[in-house]
DNA sequence: GCTTAAGTTCAATTTTAAATGAAAACTCAA
DNA sequence: TTGAGTTTTCATTTAAAATTGAACTTAAGC
C-alpha cells in the first residue's frame, strides 16, 4: 500500500471544506438568477454576484468556487464579466497573492453599466441599416403601408437611442 | 412503375413554390432578430414578425412557413406567442378556412405588451421574497453591510415595480 | 532567475433551449 | 354530420449556450 500524499506545513492538504449556501443565500440567489435571466445573463454569473452580495466581507477566488461548487473556469469567467460591467471590484491585500472580491457599491450604477453594454450596441448598429431600408423601400416603390411601417420603425429606433444615451450616459464622458 | 399522386382540381398538387426572402426582408429580419435577442425572444418568432412587418398584405399560415422555410410547429408556436403578446392579429376572410396574419398597428403597444409579460411577473414574484429576506436578516442580526444591501435591493425592486406599472399599464384597466 | 501559487484560457463536454414533424385535434363548407 | 383542410400538440431531434477541467500563463516571493 502506498501513501499517496503527505501533509506538510509547506504543502498543507487543503481540506477545502466550504460551507454550503444558507437558506437566505439560496433565496437571494434565486432572485438574482431571475433578474439576470431577464437581462440575458447566465446563471453562474448571477450566483457569484448573489454570494458576494450577501457576504459581509470580500471573498477569495477559491471560497467563491468552493461555496458555489462550480469550476475554476466559471468563477474566472464570471468574475471577469462582472468586473467588466462594473458590478464587482477586487481588492488586493498586501502579503497575499490572492484577490478578494466584493460587489460594487451602487447596484443602480451596476445595472446601468450592464444595460448599456447589452442594449445600446444593438440600437446603434441598427441605425444605418434602417436608414438604408427606408430609402430602398421608397426608391423601389414598396407599398405605402410597408414604407410607413419602416419609417415608424426608424423613428422608434432613433428615439430609443436618444433616450438610452440620455438615461445611460457613458461612464466618464 | 406506379404513379404516386394525381393532380385533380379537388386535390391540386400544391407545388408550393414560395419566393425566398428578398435582400430587404433579410435585413429587416436581422434587425428584429437582434431586438428580440435583447428581450429574450427566439429567432423564429422574430423572423415571423419581420416577414409580416414587411408584407403589404396579411399572410396565410403556409405562406409564412414556406417563405421562411421553417416547420409548421414553429409557425404555430410563433404565431401563438406573437398573438398572446398583442404583436400580431389574425383576420378571417369569409369563404376560406384559413386565417391571415398581419402585425398589430402599433409597434409601441406591441413592445409594451412584450415587456409587461417578460419583466413584470419576475418583479412581482420577487417582492415578498425580498421582504422576507430583509426581515430575516435583521432578526438574525446579519452584518449591517449586508442588511443595508438587502434593504436597498428591496427598495429598488419596489421602485422598478411601480415604474413598470406606471409605464406599462394593463391593457384595459 | 527560479519556483510555485494564483488565475486564465479554450477545446471538450454537459446542459438547456429551440425546431421539427408525425399524429391528434379542431373546424367549418358541403 | 362528415371529413378534408387546417392548425395544434408534444415527444424527439437538433442546435446553441454554459460549464468544466487540464494545460497554460502570469507574477509574487524567495
Amino acid at each position: 500500500m502506498i501513501k499517496l500524499s503527505i501533509e506538510t506545513s509547506k504543502n498543507p492538504m487543503k481540506k477545502a471544506h466550504f460551507t454550503p449556501l444558507s437558506a437566505q443565500e439560496k433565496e437571494l440567489t434565486k432572485f438574482f438568477v431571475k433578474m439576470a435571466a431577464i437581462l440575458g445573463v447566465q446563471r453562474s454569473v448571477a450566483e457569484i454576484y448573489a454570494l458576494l452580495y450577501s457576504s459581509p466581507e470580500a471573498l477569495e477566488f477559491d471560497v467563491i468556487q468552493g461555496r458555489l461548487g462550480i469550476s475554476k473556469g466559471s468563477v474566472s469567467q464570471g468574475l471577469r464579466f462582472l468586473k467588466g460591467n462594473g458590478m464587482v471590484e477586487s481588492i488586493k491585500v498586501a502579503g497575499s497573492r490572492r484577490e478578494r472580491w466584493k460587489p460594487s457599491p451602487s447596484l443602480a450604477a451596476s445595472l446601468v453599466g450592464l444595460l448599456r453594454n447589452q442594449v445600446l450596441p444593438s440600437l446603434e448598429e441598427s441605425k444605418p441599416l434602417l436608414q438604408k431600408l427606408v430609402k430602398e423601400a421608397s426608391d423601389q416603390n414598396f407599398s405605402v403601408e410597408v414604407i410607413d411601417r419602416l419609417t415608424r420603425l426608424q423613428r422608434w429606433n432613433s428615439r430609443a437611442l436618444e433616450l438610452s444615451t440620455f438615461l445611460l450616459p457613458p461612464p466618464e464622458a
